[in-house]
DNA sequence: GTTGTGACATCGC
DNA sequence: CGCGATGCCACAA
């Protein structure tokens, strides 16, 4: 599995917490959608980018400053993706206290608790927000 | 120099 | 819908 990190990991950490700060309150994002917010980094070819980046994101969060909302982001199947060291449990404590609801088999309805900021939002850092979905090669990292 | 091990997503059964 | 395989890296100890 690939594990290899952005060109220039502190800067695209910096890029991720932008985004997640940005995270309201009781709503959620998966690693996943986080990553195609941003384009992949000068070096980095698109398919690549979206094999890697949801790692990189993870890896992100793992050493995210404490103003990060870090509980608000989740993996793709509306679970909380376990940490060493860290269990589930805080995570989701943190998330109920903001009114979402976890379902019998531990998952979070993407549906109606996730989020996506606005598309104006989005453009004025740079980041993606085409319908397609697709990460471009745009940024100067 | 080696070894262990990571906050993931997607696709095929 | 669930489970397993795949991706084939970087870094700390």
């Amino acid at each position: 599995m690939p594990y290899s990190n952005p060109p220039e990991p502190r800067q695209y950490a910096d890029r991720v917490c932008e985004i997640v700060r940005a995270i309201p309150s009781g709503r959620v994002m998966s690693y996943g959608q986080l990553a195609r917010l941003i384009p992949p980094p000068v070096g980095v070819e698109p398919d690549s980018y979206l094999r890697l980046s949801p790692r990189w994101v993870g890896a992100a969060m793992a050493n995210a400053p404490d103003d990060v909302p870090w509980q608000r982001v989740i993996n793709s199947q509306g679970k909380i993706s376990s940490r060493p060291g860290f269990g589930v449990v805080v995570q989701r404590k943190l998330l109920e206290q903001e009114g979402v609801v976890f379902d019998a088999r531990e998952r979070v309805d993407l549906s109606r608790y996730g989020w996506q900021p606005e598309a104006a939002w989005l453009r004025e850092r740079g980041l993606l927000a085409w319908e397609d979905d697709t990460p471009r090669q745009a940024t100067l990292f």
